[in-house]
Formats: C-alpha cells, sequence, structure tokens
DNA sequence: TAAGGTTACGGCGATCGTAACGATC
DNA sequence: GATCGTTACGATCGCCGTAACCTTA
C-alpha cells in the first residue's frame, strides 16, 4: 500500500471510474494506474471495484468501507501539506469560500474587505451556489469555508458557527396598498409575493410561518437573487420578501421596507467547514472576521 | 512523502526519537531511516525535530501538529487491511482485551467462553492493567477494547458503551462483629477496612460515599486485586470492601457477605474503544457479547 | 570510545512508459 | 472503430545497504 494507490482511488471517484481519465488527472499512463490498482487489489486479497468486463462500473461492499478511510488519508496528507505551509508563510494562500447570492452581496463584502487588508497575499475565491451545493463543495473540496442559512447543522462531519440573525422584510413600491397599516400574515397574503426560491436564505421560516396559520402565500415569482426580486417588484408585480439586510437604504429608497420581525421567524446564518480539515491560520482569522461582522449587525 | 515516511514518525515517538531503534523496527539499516527523515523534513521546508547537536531531542511546534495527522493516517491504513482482513475471513484475527483484575475473574470468563465458541478461530489476548493503563492501552494500540470501571467517560477519541451496574459489598470472617445487626457507614468506619488501590474497581465510589458523610476509612490493605483483599479479610485484618460479584457463593462459603447498595452509590462497569479504529467483525460480536453479559447481570 | 547521526556511492528493484493486444459499446 | 482496460518488456529513478566519517556523552 502507499498513498499514490490512495490517491489513485480517490481520483477514480471523481472520474465516473474511469481509469483513463483517472491517469490523465494523475499525470501518468494508464497502463500505470490500471497495474496499480490490481496491485493494491491483489494486496488486500478481493476486488475493489465490480466489473461489468473489464469496465469499472461500481464499488464493491468492501470498496465502500475501505474509500471511507482513503478520505480520511487524504484529508489527513492534505493536513499535513497545509500544516506546514502554515508555517512558512501563513500569509499566502487561497481560500475557496462557498456561499449564495445573497450572503455574497449583502454579508461578506465587509469582511472581506478587512481579511484582504490584512491578507493581501491570500486569493480569494468565491463560489456562488444552492444551499444544498454548499454543503457537498466542502465535502468535494471545491470549498474551504461555507456560509449559509439553511440545513446546516445536521451533517456530522461539519462545524458549523454562529454568525448572525436576520430577519425578513417585506419590500414594494411607495404607491402600494400595503405601504401603510399594520402588517399582519393574513393581510400578506391577499397580495402576489415575489421571493426566494426553495431551499434559499430563509425560505424555509416563510412557508413556516404562514403554514402555522393555515395561509398559503400566492409566490408568482421565486428567485435565487435579491436583485431580481426587487427588479420585478418595481414593475408592480407584487410585494418582495427578502432578507431585511438586503434593503439598501441608498439605491432601494424607490421602494418602502417593512419590518416583519413579528410575523416570520428569524433566520440564522451559520458559517460551516469541515471537521477533519485543518484550515490555514488565514482562513481560520477569515472565519473571525465574519463572526466579528456578524455579532456586530443588530437584527 | 510516502507511508513509509509517515510509519518512521509513527515508530519515532515509539522509540523516544531514537533513529537507530526506530531503524531496527522497521528493518532496515539506520542511514536509511535518516535520509527519510531529511527528504520529508525538506519537502515539508520546517523541522519536524528538535535536535540537540544531531540528536532528536523534541517535537517542534509543527512536529507536533503534523503528528496528530500522522497517527490519523496511520489508523486509516490500518482500518483498511483490518477490513479487507474482514472480507476474506471474519472468522479468525486476535483481539486484545485490556482489563483489572475483577473484571477478567467475575465479569468476562462467560462472555469470553460463548465468544470462543463462536469464533474457535479468534486468538484472545487479554491485557491486565490498572484502569488509567487500559485507556493508555488504547491509544497506543497495544489493546482493542477496554473493560473497566472508572475514568473511562470523559476521553473524546473513545467510544463507550455502559455494559452493567453493581454494587459493592463487605465481607468479614463468620465470627466478625459486623457479620449480624444494621450496616451503617458510621459503624463501617470503626472497623479497620481492606479494599481496592486507589484508582481500581470503583474505589472513587467508596471515598465519596464516606467523605459525603464527614468520615474517614481506616483503610489498612489495598490491593488491585479481589483475591488478595479475601486472603487477608480471612486472616482477620479486617472487613473486605469488594465488589459484589467477586463474592463467590461456594469458595467464598467461609465469608459472610453483606450488600452495601444502600451505603454505595453503584459503579458502572464501561466498554471502550477508539472510536477512529475499525474494528474486526468478531470483535464487534465480542463487544455485543459482553452487552449481552452485561444485561442479564442483576445488581 | 561507544552510541547516535550524516554523507557518499554502488546496486537492485519497483514503477513507469511504450506498444501491442483484448474487449465492449 | 472508438473507448476503455490488460499484458509484455525495456528503461529509469528512487531507495536501500555498505562503509567511512562526524559529533557528543
Amino acid at each position: 500500500m502507499n498513498l499514490s494507490q490512495i490517491e489513485l482511488l480517490q481520483v477514480l471517484q471523481e472520474t465516473e471510474l474511469n481509469l483513463s481519465k483517472a491517469a490523465d488527472k494523475m499525470h501518468v499512463v494508464q497502463s500505470a494506474v490500471s497495474r496499480q490498482l490490481q496491485l493494491f487489489e491483489a494486496e488486500l486479497g478481493s476486488p475493489l471495484f465490480e466489473r461489468r468486463g473489464k469496465k469499472l462500473v461500481d464499488l464493491t461492499p468492501l470498496g465502500r468501507q475501505v474509500m471511507d478511510e482513503v478520505a480520511a488519508i487524504s484529508q489527513a496528507k492534505q493536513n499535513i501539506k497545509t500544516i506546514a505551509a502554515d508555517f512558512l508563510d501563513s500569509n499566502q494562500g487561497t481560500i475557496h469560500i462557498a456561499t449564495t447570492h445573497t450572503q455574497a452581496k449583502y454579508f461578506l463584502p465587509l469582511p472581506i474587505q478587512r481579511f484582504r487588508e490584512k491578507y493581501p497575499g491570500v486569493r480569494i475565491y468565491m463560489l456562488q451556489a444552492s444551499p444544498e451545493q454548499l454543503i457537498d463543495q466542502l465535502h468535494n473540496h471545491k470549498a474551504d469555508v461555507a456560509i449559509c442559512t439553511e440545513k446546516v447543522s445536521e451533517d456530522a462531519g461539519l462545524v458549523t458557527k454562529h454568525c448572525y440573525e436576520w430577519h425578513h422584510a417585506a419590500v414594494m413600491p411607495h404607491n402600494h396598498p400595503l405601504a401603510t397599516g399594520e402588517i399582519t400574515r393574513e393581510r400578506l397574503a391577499t397580495f402576489p409575493i415575489l421571493t426566494y426560491s426553495f431551499g434559499y436564505t430563509g425560505r424555509s421560516m416563510i412557508e413556516k410561518a404562514f403554514k402555522d396559520r393555515g395561509l398559503e402565500l400566492d409566490i408568482i415569482l421565486a428567485a435565487a437573487d435579491t436583485d431580481v426580486i426587487k427588479t420585478y417588484v418595481r414593475l408592480g408585480l407584487g410585494v418582495g420578501l427578502i432578507a431585511g439586510m438586503a434593503y439598501d437604504t441608498f439605491a432601494d429608497k424607490d421602494l418602502v421596507v417593512r419590518d416583519l420581525s413579528h410575523l416570520i421567524p428569524r433566520s440564522v446564518t451559520r458559517i460551516a467547514y469541515l471537521k477533519q480539515n485543518y484550515l490555514p491560520l488565514y482562513s481560520q482569522h477569515f472565519i473571525e472576521e465574519l463572526l466579528l461582522a456578524g455579532s456586530s449587525i443588530a437584527s
């Protein structure tokens, strides 16, 4: 057993169990990986892959169990490299941040700016994705840190940290009936609604708040993106339900914003990363920056 | 980086950072390991060991961090081997059980006998040690499973399972004053006491029970071993406080046993093993056998 | 001076690449 | 016939062992 065999198994999973592609990824010829796989299976005494003819089509039960350990080894190996790099120079490297549109546009600018001032040598990659994808991206090592609001806390392989809490708000044109008078869930439910797509940015809290009262919202537009919602609110399509922090006092002054904290339960935005993954010092500081920015938000 | 370098680091820790001994353990010449260590340190870019002259005298801060990952890799590598061996033949192998005298003599015989009937091909090694050593033996991979009563539940790297509960009992010769009449802590404290050494078999519960009442026991003999205690009780040195299950109705009929469950809080015997350590199927079954035996004990 | 560690060098073997072959869609 | 995998064989490079050398208790 050696580390390149471990890496091969890892790469095979990322290449639909295609030996040729795996060989390319590892910069060796295909026959080399073929032999290494055979040697490894021989060493273990039973096959790791189900084969149809010569093609690898699936993992065997053994293979499945082994893959968990393979992932642990790869992770630890990567950690060693990262730890050592940290000792040489903890001021440069890269950080991959996975997040949603709303966080990227309305929460991250400040902490990222502060972070860049401290660590000008760190390249920041932002990956925008849906909340479900965020977690996958952590597991696939496409991202180091994820910032998101929904469905995070369940995963046992993750560390999650409470970042900040926020409430939804309704936005509408100035001449809209809802711009004045008391807002209740019942009244809101009489208007066409524009809000986030399912699974996004606290959408589940909205669902819950109205379902609890036996009300059903007439959602005529669902977007992943606050700006899209605002655009159609401006066109008079209905009332926008957006995250409170997504209302910009200057840019959105043509819209009326009305707080909904008494109607829709608060949402919690969290920071998540893999438990077994060693984060370089600058990433740890980035997280601190996020927590700091989060704690200074009045909800 | 390769697995033999990882193994080298592991072995160095077990050999007082002595390269020559490490070389012996790995069945290679000393110059080989010297070079491999240099190569590895060069690859990481900074030293893993503090050196006085040429001798390795300590880990560097980097080395300390790296060692955690090294342990994870070794563990995962071992797991792969074990998992594969399990698939080839889950009926043979070895199991190392670390436990104390009391468990080995009074609890384990039945479950071990039942286990042997199911898995005659598994070699059973029993390691007898003090409770503190038990946990160390898990971490050092000297033992796979530990069965013990004290200080287990704190360790985050362990899985622990509740096995059974038991109470202490007092034993004494038939003519002893305590053989009749009500037993209270106050009365007990007036006699010389023989019981377990500190840290052993529920000793902490005994301490606690009397300290709560402001009483101090006159412990004139402390042994790791129930049989030693009984021997001196027979010689009339005093009252023995032993685990209830350590009284044998036949062999000990020359002694009077008196239940102390109303005086001393119950003790809990637990099974422990390393969280990250894959246990072969037979070991998993052995643990089930222990739990079964534990659950059939009336405390 | 013994014990522990490093450096230099030659030899061996693991693993790679080329290439021809086999199978499967 | 294009894609994917296996087998055979020669070449290379990494790693080991021998051995001489260095350093400190």
